[in-house]
DNA sequence: TAAAACAACTTATACGGACAACTTTAATAG
DNA sequence: CTATTAAAGTTGTCCGTATAAGTTGTTTTA
């Protein structure tokens, strides 16, 4: 039960516990390693051991150089999802696929524009299809997605509809998603999407927007899906992260 | 343009490199560290550097005693989402408040059991209320909290409607929420949900659930919210994690 | 006055060694 | 043959030292 502490973490605890206390508020800087070396009776090491917890738990910052400063007085709580790919942010079961009804060159208006995020008039490629379940041949989704112009000819590699379109994205032009968003909210169905997913207007949709953003920050997809009710649920687990 | 890397980092690199060319496969063993320091003509201290890199970004697994396991070909990409609070896991605008209009014990029939998740039977505290904006005069939402009998006393605290549940299970029993599952589907307003509402039976609503688990992942506040089509979306945000 | 050079200070990188703690394998005792 | 013990091997912790690189404020120079 008592399990001995390491030095580092234990280092790690009391700096972290002192912060909290406000010895060093938000803002100060920290003593410097040789400093808290001495006041602590540790190495240098041993107490950059322990100052890189406290970095990595969003307490500190440090830059070569200069004094370390403090910039939280309480350890962040980080809730994290972890992927091999972000496909996963929205996945479907295996037996399902998409079906492309639609693809065109579009620029973007008011409405669409406040939508997917783009600005008002720029170019897209829009490519509209509908994902199916097999086994009881259903409907699940209408699908909308948006990608650069310069994307648009990833539409006709074969494996194109097996595949979600970042990924392919992400393989053959090497953009990298480095941000995502995702808003979900529901609607009434629209004339529009009740002919799709042949459905009566006003009944309930799940709509998903995903907007992904590269190393830049640039927008370079947009996916929108409608969801029928009873068709899918959008699940996701969270987790505190572990001790450093 | 051409920054020297640091040699533990061009260590992790080179690492990465030969884990994901095949040299060391998945499952086997790592050469030891010093064997490693030999090859690469580095300390132990900067190879035991790269080797956190590696561990960090998932690629292998390290014990003490034992061999170092390769467990991943591939640098796995981690989206992370941080809340300092895991409150922001569904956050509402700051002019809303909530109205409590029902509290009672229950247990768990099969159709709750299979939405909140407990098993059929157990028991729960069930808060029943809505959470309304102020300035517009409206309902944004129908809440049901589901909390473990214990717990029950909170809703007697004067704070309580200001705050959320599971913050003050936090702060009065030091339960922690060590993991959280979210649900969202949609769903046709039924006379229950229509009533509380305001709504016609049938008009579209975005269901929430939220469930949350302590470091024993003992299921402990299970929370079900009803939306009105127009008034709540759901957002989020993803960054693909920073290297270490 | 403004820009450049310098000095002092701080953190980052890297080396080395020693011992502790844990795991695994081999040897031993029952 | 099984269970225990011992030994060897490996990673974890911790110390010390030295140099490089970056930041900041001061001094010098144009």
């Amino acid at each position: 039960m008592t399990e001995r502490l390491p030095l580092y973490k234990s280092l790690a605890n009391t700096l972290e516990q002192r912060i909290y206390n406000g010895d060093w508020p938000v803002g100060s800087a920290l003593p410097t390693e040789a400093e808290l070396c001495h006041n602590f009776q540790a190495s240098r090491h041993t107490l950059r051991h322990a100052l890189q917890i406290l970095e990595s738990n969003g307490l500190i910052f440090r830059r070569q150089g200069a004094p370390t400063q403090v910039i939280s007085r309480q350890k962040l709580r980080r809730f994290t999802q972890s992927f091999n790919s972000p496909v996963d942010i929205l996945s479907y079961p295996r037996d399902t696929y998409r079906e492309n009804l639609l693809e065109e060159y579009i620029e973007l208006d008011q409405a669409l524009s406040r939508m997917i995020g783009g600005s008002v008039g720029s170019s897209w490629y829009h490519i509209g299809g509908i994902r199916k379940r097999r086994d009881p041949e259903e409907i699940i989704a209408w699908s909308d997605i948006y990608i650069l112009p310069q994307f648009a000819s990833l539409t006709t590699d074969p494996e194109h509809s097996q595949v979600m379109v970042f990924e392919q994205i992400e393989k053959k032009y090497g953009a990298r998603i480095a941000r995502a968003e995702l808003d979900v909210y529901t609607l009434g169905a629209t004339p529009l999407i009740a002919g799709h997913l042949k459905l009566n207007i006003g009944d309930p949709c799940l709509v998903i927007i995903r907007r992904y953003f590269d190393d830049q920050d640039r927008l370079f997809e947009v996916t929108v899906t409608y969801h029928p009710e009873g068709k899918y649920t959008y699940s996701m687990e969270f987790r505190a992260s572990t001790e450093v």
